[in-house]
DNA sequence: CGGTCCATTGAAAGTGGTCAATACGGGTGG
DNA sequence: CCACCCGTATTGACCACTTTCAATGGACCG
């Protein structure tokens, strides 16, 4: 049982996410702060990291794999509220119960940081407080982007949008050039993908099934994608095909 | 013409958004810093505050009346992604183009400050940016709860959820005890609320109509509208009605 | 009085949901 | 090694809800 496994400090001038967390800005010596009060936590794919309602006794950044928030009614409608990626912040400084379920999709290690010890360096360090401010904004942006695709977009222009969302990111992640095809594998099951578009699962799978037929997409075996023509996918997003690349 | 008139300034200690805006932490120094460069701008219901795309020259704080924020795909389909009340905020600091059309829904009065000297205050004003952070991130909430709602809500539940919505803030503004009829006035069209909630406005029309016939609200004319139970027309949003009773 | 804007209501059509059967793939244990 | 099982995914048939298209009504105003 390694499920919650305490990892030995590592160095953050070497982390994958130094560039582009909430610590991005920071200088040496408010590193050397930070890592004084940070740990790593490890989460296998399926467990819940927070349960909405409890108390929030950490706030953290994802480092690797992806969570989910989700929000629940009482009659088990489930609505994904926010996909969490590698450098995205967890957690509400100022707040002490979780407003919504964490969730690992996959496999996820996050760098924790006590909430009171960080609120307190937060306080001192501008630094941290003005990159927490843009990421926030980012994250409203993103949330409301997404109100777009839940309130007015059809199923199928709501499968395109996540799955143009992914590749757009896996592409500009490995840096190809901006045409040729792009290859992935999708990150989230069937009823995940549905959770996130407001959906049901046998329409989820409908429409990416209506997407191969159209050879918008390839598809080898479930999860494994094949992207021809990104432009074209962009389009049954219903989006603008010339829009900037990199999100 | 009086469309975009220049007020007079007046004082900040007077204002009515004082204790709720982005300056409610200042000092008074901050204020005298702040009211050098604020101006005050008015606009008339319908109007188009600022298009989506445009060159952002302000930010600033709703005063009174209601703006929203609207985003638009080039078939004509809209979705609202925020509506804005008095003291909430609009722009992004280091931002220059504007990503939403922001509208007014009503007449609105808006206190404004040149982006670029807001921005050089807010650097030297942590209590500016601390509000602001905790401003965006009580925005990032609003915007996942509404997630949910577009997402996952029936036509019927997604127009209780907007008159809950209303009737709590007005209850909280007028400071009623927490039981008994609630009354008010509709701030927006039919059409405005099927924008926001992702509906026709013929559905919008059609639900209304019905939780009038079934007694769950009241209509004298077709703005001003009557509550009789607020936890009736919670349940009826597919809320807890013993939830927090302020929003 | 005619025009415009906002709202209501009806009938028909279509999209996505529900329920149910089936398939696929990976793991475990006989 | 194969049988079995479980979680995940696909597909079909039917149905309900929301949209679409269209007609009508009321309020306000020149």
């Amino acid at each position: 049982m390694t499920l919650n496994t305490l990892v030995d400090h590592s160095n953050c001038e070497d982390c994958p996410i130094r560039h582009r967390a909430v610590c991005a800005r920071c200088d040496a010596d408010e590193l050397v702060a930070l890592e004084e009060i940070k740990y790593y936590r490890s989460f296998e794919a399926g467990q819940t990291i927070i349960w909405s309602g409890d108390q929030m006794n950490f706030v953290g950044s994802v480092v690797s794999g992806i969570a989910s928030l989700t929000q629940t009614m009482e009659d088990g409608r489930t609505q994904m509220v926010g996909l969490l990626l590698p450098s995205d912040f967890v957690g509400r400084p100022g707040r002490d119960s979780a407003p919504y379920d964490v969730q690992a999709t996959t496999d996820v290690v996050m760098c924790c940081f006590r909430k009171k010890p960080f609120e307190d360096l937060m306080g001192r360090t501008p630094h941290i407080a003005h990159r927490l401010l843009q990421m926030t904004l980012d994250e409203l942006d993103a949330a409301r982007e997404w109100m777009l695709v839940l309130g007015r977009k059809t199923a199928r222009e709501k499968i395109a949008s996540l799955l143009s969302i992914i590749a757009r990111r896996d592409a500009s992640a490995s840096q190809k050039g901006s045409s040729g095809p792009i290859v992935f594998d999708l990150p989230l099951t069937r009823e995940a993908m549905a959770d996130y578009l407001g959906l049901t699962l046998e329409t989820v799978s409908r429409q990416i099934s209506a997407l191969k037929k159209d050879e918008v997409i390839l598809l080898q075996g479930k999860r494994h994608v094949t992207v021809p023509d990104i432009g074209r996918l962009m389009e049954e997003a219903g989006d603008d095909s010339d829009g900037g690349f990199l999100v």
